[in-house]
DNA sequence: CAGAATCCGGCCGGATACTG
DNA sequence: CAGTATCCGGCCGGATTCTG
């Protein structure tokens, strides 16, 4: 029946999703990742000079913890680790999309975007 | 060579999208806004009881900054202050509404949700 | 190479009190 | 009613150093 009709709508599904992808170098690092696995080293490289090393281990040990990314270590020396999505990471990737493009299309004013290539 | 086949990959846009909707409290502002104008007190009424009013005064001025509201003051005593969302503001619906049905997706295990209806 | 540990400033966000 | 003003704890995120 057509009880509470739209009711208070507290859209804790955002909250949630940001929880994940809120992280102030989170994305980036999720959109690095959409093309394959990376290694620690090569993940910085592409988001170099911005993150720093602490920042990017802290936010892939999240995005593991959220169940976004694998992480993959070598047992050798030197240390060898490898990073890639999960099926929940690269479901957000159109979602991630739309956010770059929804920036492209209405903050892009005075900015450089590289969205899709 | 296929020059920069794919590059950096900033993704600004995701950024600055996020600066405008990543505030604690903005998507589910802009999501009570999205049926209608709402005065002050009814929008702090349907965020209640978890935001505090310095909270719901300040993301609303930046999202009044960012132009995804308007704020129409009604020179009268009492006060009288209506909100309501730009087009640019109503352009992000779409999207708010995908994070949250992704949240619902994939986080929704043991929390409550009211994306739609 | 891939981190762990430590230090630290800033600012985000909450609680409370006051005002036109 | 719709805000400001003030105080304050926490933690986010950067810089630097050390380690297996």
């Amino acid at each position: 029946m057509g009880e509470t009709p739209q009711k208070y709508k507290y859209s804790w599904g955002i909250e949630a999703t940001l929880d994940v992808i809120g992280g102030k170098w989170k994305p980036l690092v999720i959109y690095q990742l959409k093309d394959g696995t990376l290694r620690f080293s090569q993940i910085m490289a592409r988001v170099q000079p911005r993150i720093t090393q602490r920042m990017l281990t802290k936010e892939l040990r999240e995005l593991e913890k959220d169940g976004l990314v694998n992480r993959k270590v070598y047992a050798q020396v030197p240390p060898k680790v490898e990073y890639s999505l999960t099926e929940k990471g690269y479901s957000l990737i159109p979602i991630l999309d739309q956010l770059c493009d929804w920036g492209y299309e209405h903050m892009g004013d005075d900015i450089e975007f590289q969205c899709e290539e």
